[in-house]
DNA sequence: GTGAAAGCGCTAACAC
DNA sequence: GTGTTAGCGCTTTCAC
């Protein structure tokens, strides 16, 4: 890669003092004196003085690299998230790796794998949908590299995590959808598999329960995350025989599949039924009409969850802490206050 | 991190034979007996012998990392270019790093001072809007580090490049709004320094040429490529003295604010004014009306470019190739037939 | 407070 | 065809 570097040999040989001294100073270790730190910071700023990462993580295991594995990239909540974790990384010298496992188990334990090779010294992770995944974490956390969870959090890992209030968000939607005056609320879900789901789920129940409202099981259908999944999933949800007034769903592209299912069958949205999404993708604003849903802080997660690793990467025990950010409810018109609604 | 990996010393222990032996059979090199080879594979497998990278990048100069470098993630266009490189980077055990500039400049050239510190084995690069940047770019490549640019490309850098057609693209989007009857077809562009402004530029108007339209100078808007700077850029067009019947913008975030702007205006989107976007973006169908948009392929773009970079590490003389590809004109709602338009 | 020397895992002359 | 040795740039005992 570089014909020639300034390496730590250079500053000795100009400063006529050894590698070691120079290695110590650069790494401000106490045992050097001020002087010849400074001079060896001089030089090396004079020599345009570059660590080598190889090096520092041959000799001493540290690359200065974080990994990041994520189902998908293109949309709007991941892509948002890996700009916080880049922003933080970078404003640290550390560089970030990406790995995308298209929401496949079997890619993921194979980036797990091949992560041995590189070697990064922390790892940021949202897991596939059917991840088993606790058990190859398991193996590189005890190897000494950090993991850190959002979104989409393994049960039975001990680590931190960061993720958006799924049930504060879940229950606010459907509050504000009873608040609004619909009664048979529906939710079209995530994969069941998944804690969020969960979570997501627990919310929606804790908020028909808390209004009064009905509940049925047909009225709760699961699915993936895209907007097909989300447009099958209304249809489905339209057959009912006793038929919902609203639908809450799992994030905005299912919301939005939502919709297309409702106008194919010319069925009034924020009128007739209610929707709500989560997220807030920039999709929200451009749908017609305007889609209601519940903001998550992805930039922000992204953020903290590279922070939280960054710590467990400098302080070898640094206890694990759980973060639950907060979103905000954005209403919009998919959702408009519904004067007719009648109960089941 | 690693407590301990099986190392080629490992091996060479077991099988008692020099390490040289065993990263020379490893590496399949051909002074090594087929013997010895499927011994060393074999042992390698059974300690599940994984090559140490930084090793390698000491002593070789390949770290087996290839950088990317782009003005943002957070965009449709962009997160499938990088799914595109991810996917045939792994493929080649070939791991991607990240590097965002927010589209500026200074970001820009710190992060290309900064690689000389970690090290990639090449790079791939979108530019940023100002960026003057075809000599730091220029050093990394004397330095021996392959460049590949795509979408917005430097000029002046010798070497590879891959991108949509944006001559083409322009040319059939305002073609299409010729034949629809439009006749007074305005440009909202991207920022007038990049290349591929020019050429979507050049396109517009070989179109105009081609079907004797007529062309002025207001009807060409410059500004970035947000959703904002369209509806501003839409706005601008309104005021002019003789008002265009149609807008073909740089992008499909543009051409979404310009439709914003349309409609606050209570102008009839694919009536009175005719929309064609560039991307196709999936927003393109759920705006209303839908978005006719000239579609790039923008994940071939990132595995092509992807390719072309790893050809270029591996082959240290492969010739500089210049990769152009076609998209697809998608046409929707927001470009139909207009029989009432008058020329100017 | 500083230096000498060994070593991280691998590659690459150069011998034999 | 295989082994020996030095070395990539840095860190880290262990002396002094």
């Amino acid at each position: 890669m570089a014909h020639h570097d300034a390496t730590i040999k250079d500053i000795a040989a100009i400063l006529k003092v050894s590698v070691s001294t120079v290695s110590r100073a650069l790494r401000d270790t106490h045992d050097v004196s001020e002087r010849t730190k400074e001079a060896v910071r001089r030089v090396a700023r004079d020599l345009n003085y570059k660590p080598n990462y190889n090096a520092t993580a041959l000799a001493r295991g540290s690359t200065h690299n974080i990994g990041i594995i994520l189902p998908f990239l293109t949309n709007y909540y991941f892509s948002t998230v890996i700009s916080g974790v880049q922003q933080t990384a970078m404003a640290s010298g550390f560089n970030i790796i990406l790995f995308i496992t298209n929401d496949s188990p079997e890619t993921e334990s194979q980036v797990v794998r091949n992560l041995f090779t590189s070697g990064v010294d922390g790892l940021l992770v949202c897991i596939a949908s059917n991840s088993n995944s606790s058990e190859h974490f398991q193996r590189l956390m005890d190897r000494g590299t950090p993991v850190v969870l959002f979104d989409r959090v393994a049960e039975g890992l001990v680590t931190s995590r960061v993720m958006q209030d799924d049930f504060k968000g879940a229950f606010e939607s459907v509050q504000h959808l009873a608040k609004n005056g619909y009664r048979k609320i529906a939710h079209i879900a995530g994969p069941a598999t998944l804690m969020l789901t969960k979570r997501r789920l627990a919310g929606y129940h804790a908020a028909l329960k808390k209004y009064n409202l009905p509940s049925r099981p047909e009225w709760i259908v699961h699915s993936g995350f895209s907007q097909q999944d989300g447009e099958r999933d209304a249809k489905e949800l339209l057959k009912c025989p006793i038929r919902p007034d609203a639908i809450f769903a799992a994030n905005d592209r299912k919301a939005i599949g939502a919709m297309i299912a409702l106008k194919k069958k010319g069925i009034a949205i924020g009128t007739a039924i209610g929707v709500v999404g989560f997220t807030d993708d920039p999709m929200a604003q451009i749908v017609s009409p305007a889609l209601t849903t519940y903001a998550e802080p992805a930039f922000e997660i992204g953020k903290q969850a590279c922070e939280l690793l960054l710590k467990h990467i400098q302080k070898k025990n640094f206890a694990p802490e759980e973060r639950i950010l907060s979103g905000r409810l954005m209403i919009r018109e998919s959702s408009k206050p519904n004067t007719k609604a009648k109960d089941v």
